[in-house]
DNA sequence: ATTCTGACA
DNA sequence: TGTCAGGA
């Protein structure tokens, strides 16, 4: 498939997958004119790269675990290792971190919901 | 119509 | 990353 039908399937931008080919974190080859074609099996490894991405990972620590994912048992290099290792510790930072705000905000919340009620009537609430 | 590379707000 | 230029 070409770039654009990729970009569809994974809800991805071209540009975005440009940018990715660019880090070496996916492959694809080229038309006779030169575009970009990739195997239906990019789709899945553009999801995981978005994933993490978003997760907060770096597009060097993307690209340094990425082989891990692909062969899913053999040769797991020890620097990989590490750093996946080191980034779950770290998401679980972000994620204590996360719930520390959600917190804060429920409290906001219960200490303004009466404002809220006097308002307005028929209120939904938040909870 | 779609994609490509390079470059910049 | 979005987007525009200038080509293929």
């Amino acid at each position: 498939m070409r770039i654009g039908e990729l970009a569809r399937q994974t809800g991805v931008s071209a540009r975005s997958l440009r940018y990715y080919e660019q880090q070496g974190l996916v492959h694809s080859t080229r038309s006779a004119g030169g575009q970009r074609l990739y195997a239906a099996t990019e789709v899945a490894r553009v999801e995981i790269i978005r994933r993490l991405f978003d997760a907060g990972l770096s597009s060097k620590v993307i690209a340094r675990v990425l082989p891990c994912v692909d062969s899913g048992t053999a040769d797991v290099t020890e620097d990989a290792f590490t750093t996946m290792v080191g980034e779950r510790d770290r998401l679980t930072a972000d994620i204590a971190r996360l719930v520390e705000t959600r917190d804060a905000l429920d409290e906001l919340i219960a200490a303004n919901v009466r404002h809220q009620i006097g308002l307005r009537r028929g209120d939904r609430g938040a909870g």
